[in-house]
DNA sequence: TTTGATCATGAAAATGATATCATAATTTCA
DNA sequence: TGAAATTATGATATCATTTTCATGATCAAA
């Protein structure tokens, strides 16, 4: 809502005495006569003319807004995400819609409507709906899933990452090890954590196993998996692995709680790389993911001026970050 | 951006047969002949028709968009609360437009000015900037701080929050007590936290001391405040209320490396309330924030029709979470 | 039946900005 | 100096919707 009756571009050609084209040739910035960009200017200020964005827009079709829609900003990792991702945008003079799906697949689709319906600019999504379509016509970007050449993917080297941790393993002295997340059917970018963990066990010769939580209550199983290897009271694995530090986080309170030390009896490594409060200490000893340049390689790929000759996977490298859950 | 040739309702009115002005009043859920809805419902959907946010946003000058201006999402806080927040306005068929300001208070400025200029319908803001001056023209509440009985403000009840903590110190054993924060020149209503947790301990005889860390390098502070208090081998202080979780999780930090343990020496309370990843353990004892209440009450403020009567300041109850850093 | 009142409807205006197109002004070159 | 080319400007149409206003219709009461 603005003043009850803010001055519009005809009220400033008016004062200034020219035609409404030649006010907005300067507002857009085209060229115009230096004596008439002067006199447009002046009466601008005296004014205190501002933009209408609904006429804009209607004219247009522009909102300059990017929807971004994101399971929800509790869990901290998307919490940096989006801060990093709002931060690109504002550089750009861009805006943000956000979206949580809080992982409801229908809700995914529905914002992904509303978006459009708003006309914004573009999409950056991360999403978990098996049957998401996406809109042709809008400049999409997903996160950590990738649906098909037309429609860009950014992800970090997930692959790679899963390796990284198998080989800090060994390194660290782990000899027999385990790969542990929340079972799901979905298949996207963060499951190459896996692979590439197995891949390297296989190549290093490390006797590895993986554990698959089920979604709903998970902790039921990691018990029995954890009991299951309590042999003459000692744990039989010494690395273990976690899809995510959010999970590394409840796994290593559940074996300190049932008598295992981390990392003295077993070295634990997440991946993402959370910190407490954002810059405090590392949570986890992580695969640490590049957030920032994720969340720029996103809004760069969206406002590209080419979108239809944009890369359709975007893969950035990880680091390994030590959080006090492994032995360095 | 939507496709090429998006139906309007000219080709809506076109296809049922009638004049424009029905369609927009069917739409709009006016009156309007029961045979007329009927066959412009038809249309509407024959034709996959949806309304175009652009041309309502010009004609009415609204956008369903409310501004949401807060420092970040890092701080665990602020994201459920920006959370709760969101599905509030959700609720209500409203967007959000975040703004981080990352406590730069010329920051906070330019976004109220942005936010006008973008037509939205509202603004609700948390800030910090001393002289920051409140539009008149465009609904406004603000979070934790109160500006003038015009401009509704939306906060915990902070004394009593301030109270409870030295209540529940004492309760629990304590004999001397402190309060700890960032100094700050700002006064808003979390500046209650202390005189409510120094009245009580006025009240109930208990021996306290304030200490105001310098808001650049506080934990040199922290060092010779402890060192201060460390008579030998002892720890002088039993009970401490810090003003914020985030700092909270910092000093008791602090003081583990220097040697003291909590609660065993010193019980920690904060406030907040903040839980791992939201809905894991609190990672400190801590006088609770009712945060979706706060969310739900700034809602139905900024969207309230009569926002001219609304109350010019809503306090809400808050309670104690025990989280480990005290002995109950 | 006629009058008055009420109500639904259609036509048209209004909203604010931008793009197009024709024209006026200026410059350039012969 | 004249003609052609280039450039800047002004008037107008367009975008999609809501709102206003006048008209025509319906209905009730007289």
């Amino acid at each position: 809502m603005k003043e009850k009756n803010a001055p519009t571009m005809a009220d400033v050609a008016r004062e200034a005495g020219v035609a409404l084209g030649t006010v907005s040739r300067v507002i857009n910035g085209q060229q115009v006569g230096e004596a008439f960009r002067v006199r447009v200017e002046e009466a601008i200020a005296r004014l205190g003319y501002q933009y209408n964005s609904g006429g804009r827009t209607l004219r247009t079709g522009k909102t300059n807004t990017i929807a971004v829609i994101i399971p929800n900003t509790i869990n901290p990792y998307f919490a940096l995400l989006v801060h990093h991702i709002n931060m690109a945008l504002e550089k750009r003079d861009c805006k943000m819609m956000l979206c949580f799906t809080e992982y409801n697949t229908s809700r995914e689709a529905e914002f992904i409507q509303m978006a459009r319906q708003n006309l914004v600019d573009g999409i950056i999504a991360l999403t978990y709906n098996p049957d998401l379509t996406i809109p042709p016509d809008v400049p999409f970007v997903t996160i950590d899933r990738f649906f098909s050449s037309s429609v860009p993917c950014v992800a970090s080297d997930n692959f790679g990452g899963g390796w990284l941790a198998a080989h800090k393993l060994k390194e660290l002295g782990a000899t027999r090890v385990a790969f542990m997340r929340v079972a799901s059917t979905l298949t996207n970018e963060p499951s190459k954590r896996k692979e590439g963990f197995i891949s390297a066990c296989v190549e290093l010769g490390l006797p590895f196993e993986t554990l698959m939580l089920e979604d709903g209550h998970p902790f039921s199983e990691i018990d029995d998996f954890i009991r299951s290897h309590l042999e003459d009271g000692r744990f039989d694995f010494d690395g273990l692995f976690i899809g995510t530090d959010s999970l590394a986080w409840k796994v290593i309170r559940h074996l300190r709680e049932l008598g295992v030390r981390v990392p003295e009896d077993v070295q634990v490594i997440g991946f993402d790389g959370i910190r407490m409060f954002g810059d405090q200490e590392p949570i986890v000893s992580s695969i640490v993911q590049p957030t920032q340049e994720i969340a720029e390689a996103c809004v760069s790929t969206i406002l590209s001026k080419h979108f239809s000759s944009v890369p359709s996977l975007i893969c950035l490298p990880v680091h390994y970050q030590f959080g006090g859950t492994t032995k360095g």
